[in-house]
DNA sequence: GCATATGATTCGGC
DNA sequence: GCCGAATCATATGC
């Protein structure tokens, strides 16, 4: 009885001192001695300067030994279980209610990613989704093996580092946990430390690595980017296309000069012919788009420099009206064989000659510089008129261009735009024949 | 190494 | 959404 009374006045004592020190003048009597007594409080403070005093002429053994003492009285166990709850009661409580946060969004999106691109998640197998897309977007299987492993490499490199720094990050973190729980722990024989507040304390030392795991992942993921867009990007893997596929569409656009807007079928169909399976290589609609980059770039450099682009157009012209020669032949012994008194009777005597017109506008003015056929612009021209004069004698067929339509000018107009714009297009290659796909009539 | 060619991207107009 | 124009970035040829 008498020893917790002891207690309870010394711990009294104490804090009246500190106040006192603290402020730097007695505190006011508590209860209502307010000046009246001035020799009673000044022997209070007398009492307390001499408890000090003789604290600190206490030597470390007897401070112990006190301090033992008590650690090991019966009282202080409850004492502080109240003065523990007392402060859960008070500011922790509240604290600990507020740092309840939720999930990180920011966190969530980086451990999203790094598990998508194969460094967080598995090994086995990590970054090959990433690898492939890698090795499809350079343009084929076989002549990028070397790029595909250099990235494999490189990721594997980044898991590793990311790898060995978490689990650096991890052990420290547990490290200094366990040591502050330890000292926590230590110092809780000597003031009231609840284990909700062990607990709290632990919560800001995760919080606090995870932050840094954070800037880790972070860094992570932007090596990772780094890596995918110097591995990744279309433009650096830009390839040019096979030069069947580039002969292709060059005759088709010479083809379909006067309008060489092919429709998406037409694109659709082209793209399948050329296999142009570079860039992305993610399905026909890259592949589609590729097609449009293609005409969109001819089309404008065609326009910007048409001089140079004649000798070129003189070429496919040729190369067509070759072809087309061997369409009609074709069709003239088809049309004598199968139905020589009924001309043009359905599929199997017509057939497509690819909008020959088209084939001499490489010759005719453009821009209004008038150009001078060449020798091989001259024998096409003598070729499909040729043609002409046979097909319209022998098969009946008529596409509806006159002799005069034939030759006429399809040119740019003078506002740099494509005239006759109502060309039928279709992807059908001058080598094909007939049965060709009719798909542009829409431009 | 440099000039040119070429596929892709961006941006503004329609 | 497509197109033209400008531009970028890489490929290619010399």
């Amino acid at each position: 009885m008498d020893e917790q009374a002891r207690i309870m006045q010394t711990l009294a004592g104490v804090s009246l001192a500190c106040h006192s020190v603290q402020g730097g003048m007695a505190l006011p009597p508590p209860h209502g001695h307010e000046g009246a007594d001035g020799d009673g409080r000044k022997q209070d403070i007398g009492d307390i300067l001499h408890q000090i005093m003789t604290i600190t002429d206490q030597s470390l053994d007897e401070a112990q030994a006190k301090k033992h003492g008590l650690n090991c009285h019966r009282m202080k166990p409850a004492l502080f279980s109240v003065l523990c709850e007392i402060k859960e009661k008070t500011g922790l409580s509240i604290r600990g209610a507020q740092e309840e946060d939720p999930p990180d969004p920011q966190l969530m999106r980086l451990d999203n990613m790094l598990l998508a691109e194969g460094v967080s998640g598995p090994e086995k197998g990590g970054g090959s989704a990433a690898a492939a897309a890698a090795a499809a977007a350079s343009g084929g299987a076989s002549d990028n093996s070397i790029e595909h492993s250099d990235y494999r490499a490189k990721l594997t490199q980044i898991r590793q580092i990311y790898h060995t720094e978490l689990e650096k990050y991890e052990q420290a973190c547990n490290e200094f946990t366990t040591h502050v729980m330890n000292l926590l722990r230590e110092q809780s024989r000597t003031r009231p430390i609840s284990p909700k507040e062990i607990e709290r304390m632990v919560g800001i030392i995760h919080r606090k690595f995870s932050s840094i795991q954070m800037q880790l992942k972070q860094s992570t993921c932007e090596a990772v980017m780094i890596l995918r867009s110097r591995f990744l990007d279309a433009r650096r893997k830009r390839r040019n296309f096979s030069k069947q596929a580039t002969e292709i569409l060059n005759e088709y656009f010479y083809s379909h000069l006067s309008n060489p807007y092919p429709s998406e079928e037409a694109k659709e169909e082209l793209a399948k012919k050329c296999s142009i399976t570079v860039s992305q290589g993610m399905g026909n609609r890259i592949t589609v788009s590729q097609v449009s980059n293609w005409f969109g770039n001819k089309r404008i450099r065609y326009k910007k420099n048409i001089g140079k682009f004649q000798e070129e157009a003189n070429l496919y012209a040729a190369k067509t009206a070759v072809t087309a020669t061997h369409a009609v032949a074709a069709a003239i012994q088809n049309s004598q064989t199968n139905s020589p008194t009924t001309p043009n009777s359905g599929s199997t005597g017509s057939f497509n000659l690819p909008n020959s017109g088209d084939m001499f506008m490489s010759m005719q003015s453009l821009n209004g510089d008038s150009y001078q056929g060449s020798q091989v612009g001259a024998n096409v021209q003598s070729q499909v008129d040729t043609l002409r004069h046979v097909i319209n004698q022998t098969a009946g067929y008529s596409d509806g261009l006159g002799a005069n339509s034939l030759y006429s000018p399809h040119s740019l107009n003078t506002n740099g735009g494509w005239q006759d714009a109502t060309t039928p297009s279709s992807v059908t290659s001058p080598t094909e024949g007939p049965g060709s796909v009719h798909s542009d009539t829409s431009n």
